[in-house]
RNA sequence: GGUGGGGUAUCCAAGUGGCUAAAGGAUGCAGACUGUAAAUCUGUCAGGUUCCGCCUUUCGGGGGUUCGAAUCCCUCCCCCACCA
């Protein structure tokens, strides 16, 4: 048994588990996707992990692309509803989101399976069956369903949908365990109903806590633009590691990393910045190289900690076109949204050339690396 | 089918004829302090500009009244709840 399948999550029926997980045969683990959106975060990270330790004990991870409801829209919690996507879009999406899992998963023994295979041949009908196994009470039992009721916001019919529709893909797969957020219990709850109704065994529900995101409050996600993707480079992987507030270390350590609490208080004893520095590392290292872990921090160190310039940055070349200003050459490098913006950052002293405050931005341009702000640095030629 | 409420900048949310590019809060950004942490303080947060003065665009869409509208009128679109 390896101990970290359980670090991290909750499982609903862990005896079940144990059982099934004795029986020696590949069980089959559902993970849902939804590819509305093509990027992958570390907030999925946390269900990757697990999957990735379900493979590595030869069991069959199961990624399942919802790509016909992708079509459909789930508003899921909002009271817009979601863009309604072409299948194209859909496939492009799902393409880019299956790139980024292999960065976890073990591409080769990773089956990829999409729901329109079912439910573009469903009928009215079938559909109306479907239906048919929940009440309306059941539904709000489902805490964010219950409580808009309650405040009399909107709730649409299709999200009522949604639950059985990802739970009859539970059906259709015969899953034995089913992974997901811990805001998706509910619907995987509802895998387990359908799967009696259809004389299947139910699954196992396995949930993972919602990681918060970099501003220290939400959870992360792309839409409150406080998260890491998988798609990051290792520079900006590294920096927004670390500045994440102190508080969320444990939480990132244990979900991301999957430390014991042994592990977590090992590091707990360290100072703050230094266990911190070891987490972005860590995660560097998994996504790129550990050489890459060292550069990125030594980098962090040289530009954060020294004050210095980084090794890299990027290169612009100045061509003496005349009555060009310094402010016009920063704003032509398109590193800023627009010149109304950079005048402030002149006003508030955020720029620097080689090192000295600059506050005129109808210089003519030098030769030299200008930084404004803590973050962005950029080299004239 | 009926009744009521509503559509304001990234989000929430004031604002019912001029002093409103539009209160306040959040988020973001910048500066100070620091460990690119937290907390705190300050500034800033539509765009353009010959930069403190001016120009352009913005308050669901369109049209109108007026010297002047997010605010009044007409019309269209959309959303929500409640009662049936």
């Amino acid at each position: 048994m390896d101990s970290k399948l359980f670090a991290g999550v909750s499982v609903i029926q862990e005896n079940e588990l144990r059982e099934r997980l004795a029986e020696g045969r590949p069980l089959r683990i559902k993970f849902g996707v939804d590819p509305t959106r093509p990027d992958l975060t570390f907030g999925h990270l946390v269900v990757f992990n697990k999957l990735k330790r379900f493979q590595d004990l030869g069991h069959e991870a199961i990624l399942l692309i919802g790509d016909y409801t992708a079509t459909i829209g789930d508003p899921s919690g909002r009271s817009v509803i979601r863009p309604v996507l072409g299948a194209a879009e859909v496939e492009n999406n799902a393409k880019t989101y299956l790139d980024q899992a292999f960065r976890i998963l073990d591409k080769d023994k990773t089956i990829v399976r999409r729901n329109s295979e079912w439910f573009s041949k469903m009928s009215f009908g079938d559909l109306l069956g479907l239906a048919r196994k929940m009440t309306v009470a059941q539904m709000l039992e489902r805490d964010d369903f219950s409580k808009r009721y309650d405040e009399k916001n909107p709730i649409s019919i299709v999200e009522f949908l949604y639950p059985l529709v990802q739970g009859y893909d539970s059906v259709m797969l015969e899953a034995d365990v089913e992974l997901g957020g811990n805001d998706q219990l509910f619907n995987l709850l509802v895998g387990r109903i359908l799967q009696k109704d259809a004389g299947q065994r139910e699954q196992i529900v396995m949930y993972t806590p919602l990681l918060i995101g970099l501003d220290g409050t939400r959870k992360m996600s792309k839409s409150y633009d406080n998260y890491i993707s998988f798609n990051d480079s290792s520079k900006n992987m590294f920096g927004k590691l670390m500045s994440i507030p102190d508080a969320l270390m444990e939480s990132y350590y244990k979900l991301l990393l999957e430390y014991s609490d042994v592990e977590w208080a090992a590091v707990a004893n360290l100072h703050p910045m230094e266990a911190k520095k070891r987490l972005a590392m860590e995660l560097v290292g998994r996504f790129f190289s550990s050489e890459t872990a060292i550069k990125e921090r030594s980098q962090f160190e040289q530009v954060f900690s020294d004050k210095q310039i980084p090794d890299v940055m990027p290169e612009f070349v100045l061509d003496r076109l005349e009555g060009a200003t310094l402010l016009d050459k920063l704003y032509a490098t398109q590193l800023f949204p627009s010149k109304k913006e950079l005048r402030r950052l002149f006003e508030q002293g955020a720029v620097k050339i080689d090192g000295v405050r600059e506050d005129s931005p109808t210089l003519l341009p030098r030769a030299a690396v200008v930084q404004v702000g803590k973050k962005i640095f950029l080299r004239f030629l």
